[in-house]
DNA sequence: CCGGAATAAAAAGTCAGACTTATATGTCAC
DNA sequence: GTGACATATAAGTCTGACTTTTTATTCCGG
């Protein structure tokens, strides 16, 4: 996915940022360039350059004298798609899961109203067409085709939204969507009553109906954290 | 505020990272690392580990034989809190400041309903202490005292929705609060009806009325919405 | 015995220079 | 025009020496 590792210090990176986001090293952890870059047999040079990068997504923190000390996870970026993805493939994938679609659940119903406000006609055509993809293939276990209009879907409802701050979380969702679909839930064909909902979500918004494609997208995240157990109202 | 310029990297960044994001290099633009380290008059190791941190809130691409392009708008991690300082340091201030209140109208009614069901006893307590707060400073002028209350009591509810993502939220509702109070609107007194939601809220929350919760912040965010002229439902 | 100032040590920070590698671009034969 | 090849360019990497900051220790006077 993305980029991985371009350049050398990405390579350190592809294996300090999961360990350290995994709580490897806990909280308060005192590491030292010179050692992590005997380890990985790079140069100081490169070494301090994945270092600033943890610094600016806030896991580390580097002081003279003291060395290169672990922040608590209360200072993480968490909204680093990075940070977001090291953390999707260590253990605490559940509870990261869990956090993002709670943020779905509080973001994309308002996305869609403003969708419904702003969407072009490209982007209303584009929606249905996800809309009808997601029914082709909501049977018969094309799980992967789903998947795809799935998140095409979500896409274009959180950009047309005209938000660039919704806009932005359209990897997140991406992440989640196929987190559910290749781990966790969803053995089998999605639910039909889902479908239905996208389906009318996306005739809401091209009938500029703001306030019924806010509702009826509040039903498909409010599914969502059903899916997780996670208590809705 | 914040950490100005630990290092000679992180001077570099307080002037590179306020141009770029001010559009002042437009998308596409290309910039040399010896050049940069020449005008900033630093060591080429230095100005590379400011670019590192650049590529890594994906402002900037660092390609061979090409140099450092400047990337489009839309590839920025607009989450990093840095980026959302530099923005709002800008000419795009306006512009932040509406997506920005926008997020919080999505996130802190379900956040608050969730604070509802989940916030400890001495959370309610400080919840209740910061409404009393904002009472008292509502009148006369204390606008920066008002402001305190204020920024604390939507940082209590972020925290106690017992969601990291939401948590993380807390700095960016400060900036756009104290945006507020210091350049935009509000000249004069608070709006005493939004003071009373206010109070409402800390008591809907401590009777675990998580619906009512998220109904009157609504109320909150919506008043934001329109303060900035944006539509609303 | 205690406290504060002088001192030493440790680790990050900075710099300069040489070298390597990828790659965009231009050239030439076909 | 197309494809292979050569070349120039800017990032990438490594090394080693030096500086600076901050912590810990030592030492002296009270």
């Amino acid at each position: 996915m993305s980029t991985p590792g371009r350049g050398l210090h990405g390579r350190v990176l592809d294996t300090l940022g999961p360990a350290i986001t995994a709580g490897e090293y806990p909280a308060g952890s005192v590491l030292r360039t010179d050692e992590l870059a005997q380890r990985f047999e790079v140069s100081r040079s490169v070494m301090r350059e994945a270092v600033r990068v943890l610094e600016s997504m806030h896991l580390v923190e580097s002081r003279r004298r003291v060395g290169v000390t672990v922040l608590p996870e209360c200072e993480w970026n968490v909204y680093d798609p990075q940070v977001i993805r090291w953390r999707l493939a260590g253990s605490e994938r559940p509870r990261q899961l869990r956090s993002l679609t709670v943020l779905r659940s509080a973001v994309e119903p308002v996305a869609a109203g403003l969708a419904a406000r702003h969407a072009t006609a490209e982007q209303c055509a584009e929606l249905t067409e996800c809309a009808l993809g997601m029914v082709a293939n909501s049977r018969g276990h094309r799980l992967e085709e789903y998947l795809f209009h799935d998140v095409a879907f979500h896409r274009v409802i959180l950009t047309a939204s005209g938000n660039e701050m919704f806009a932005r979380l359209g990897g997140v969702v991406a992440e989640v969507l196929a987190g559910r679909t290749h781990h966790d839930v969803m053995f089998e064909d999605p639910d039909p009553a889902a479908v239905t909902l996208h389906v009318q979500v996306a005739e809401a918004v091209r009938a500029r109906d703001a306030e019924r494609a806010e509702r009826l997208t509040r039903e498909i995240t409010e599914g969502a954290l059903q899916e997780l157990d996670i208590l809705a109202p």
